[in-house]
DNA sequence: ATAAATGATAACTATGAATTATCAAATTGA
DNA sequence: TCAATTTGATAATTCATAGTTATCATTTAT
């Protein structure tokens, strides 16, 4: 009658809470369906608690639920975390650091990181993520990831935010351009062209910062496409579908028929920085973060 | 061979960590010796980490297990708290609140805090444990506390410290000692007395802030006993064994044959903070910790 | 030298996780 | 409207493995 709860329950919990159909989590869990009916019914009896509301066609999740639903997937992550650390423990390695990062800071800031960490900790190892703002904060929040680069202003409380690189901006027109790096006077020249920028929603700030330039120009941009990639905005561009305005770093690494004016005068900066969870309980967290800001 | 990691073999793990016996951890665990071996075997296997060091007559830790050992303290804690909380959720209750304090805040400040936290949020669970200020620092770091009431200066990172209550300190006399509420003239009066303190072990603020009061009167008090109960120093200074300091809210609640004398006229103040995790994951210690500092 | 204590190993038992087969209810669609 | 499909729950059965008992090898204490 009183169950005890075990790894097991709350692996099959998460499977279900995500998926909110059985048959479906089963699936996922390698186990028959009727298997796992039994395991959440044990769970559900374990802590006297109804989890889902079973409603004979679709499947949901009580308020109790949905924050068992948070807990379970920061204590799994914790957990799983826990045995990497002890395994590197027991190989007398230090730890690891699992970073994230926008694609625009591959170019430079993610290899000189991690170069300099090399060097100051040979026994630390780091996985690396190519993910989005948003994305990062996630996994930071649920103690996937320990350390994200990102494009971003404000972060929730308990989340710690500091710059580590900032890069002028530069337009990016097509190679038959009439303006050219000599005779570029400022962006009032701009006001009737088409924009090409990267979507707000994969980074807000960004979006506001590209605004912000144009209208101290006394205009207010027409946004003709939006994009996530950066070869995808140049060969627009390529293609005289409109300009662009990127941070100057990112036409490194990429061999596009476009030319790069960089807009040395403007006073708005790309600025790239390091967030991570201020409760973060991985030992090697405070050693990368103190490394990255003596710089 | 690759065993799954479940949350007996945490348990278990936990029992020997603890005990650094088998025999005596597997009948703590009500489980038989061998059984547990193999389990301790498996997890691991499953972590390719040894966490024992078996020296045919005694049982340790080795660095890895130690680090473990601490995660899972952690863990288990917080997987505790989190059933809990789901049950409450529930049923419609708000959650629980684990509360510390010293002997010396029962008088007046727990049961007022107790009332204002019942009327302003009527569906908080609370449970109650008296310790030691080191015991509350202690069980706050591994989640087993949410907040402690504590007489300490400093706290640890990742701890935050609130002066809740200041208390003035009071002289204990015995009945028929010479100075009386009326003759007393100052702590000069006291030089050659023996004096019966809280031990520092117990509160090293304590302590400090009595040797201060002395030292501002000219003079290193002796101090010829030590004791953690309010009620044993009273005892003692009844029997004419020397005098004693105390906060003066002590006084109540006690029916002894001893005389107080308020100190109001000196600086120091016996100073009660409330402290808690930064890092704490329980919904309602925001709360309750909003409320006991707006007063 | 003998007795007591310790953790590991081997063989066995029995608990309960997981499977297969099936049901009842709800939905879909010809 | 009625068969076909989809859903989670239930019942009976199988089987993996946690846990048991019995025993050993080694160390320590008397």
């Amino acid at each position: 009658m009183n169950y005890q709860i075990e790894l097991r329950h709350l692996h099959y919990f998460l499977a279900v809470a995500e998926s909110l159909h059985f048959r479906k989590a089963a699936e996922r869990l390698f186990i028959s369906q009727p298997g796992l009916s039994t395991q959440i019914k044990q769970l559900e009896q374990a802590l006297h608690t109804q989890l889902f509301v079973r409603d004979k066609r679709k499947v949901v999740l009580t308020p109790a639920g949905e924050y068992l639903k948070a807990e379970v997937e920061y204590l799994l992550n914790h957990l799983e975390l826990t045995k990497k650390q002890v395994q590197h423990i027991g190989n007398g390695e230090l730890g690891e650091l699992r970073i994230g990062f926008l694609g625009s800071a591959m170019q430079q800031v993610i290899p000189d990181l991690l170069l300099l960490l090399k060097k100051r900790f040979p026994k630390i190892n780091t996985t690396l993520d190519e993910l989005s703002n948003t994305a990062q904060l996630n996994a930071i929040l649920k103690d996937k990831l320990d350390l994200g680069f990102v494009r971003l202003s404000r972060v929730p409380k308990g989340v710690a935010l500091a710059p580590v690189f900032e890069d002028t901006f530069s337009l990016v027109l097509p190679k038959n351009h009439s303006v050219t790096v000599e005779n570029f006077k400022g962006m009032q020249q701009f006001k009737e062209e088409e924009f090409i920028l990267f979507s707000a929603a994969y980074s807000p700030l960004y979006y506001d910062t590209v605004m912000s330039i144009c209208e101290d120009a006394g205009y207010v941009p027409r946004v003709s496409h939006k994009s996530v990639h950066a070869q995808t905005i140049f060969k627009l561009v390529e293609n005289g579908l409109g300009i662009a305005i990127i941070p100057t770093q990112l036409q490194n690494g990429f061999d596009m028929a476009v030319k790069f004016i960089e807009l040395r005068k403007i006073k708005q900066r790309a600025v790239l920085s390091v967030i991570w969870k201020l409760d973060n309980r991985n030992p090697v967290l405070k050693q990368g973060v103190d490394l990255l800001l003596r710089n």
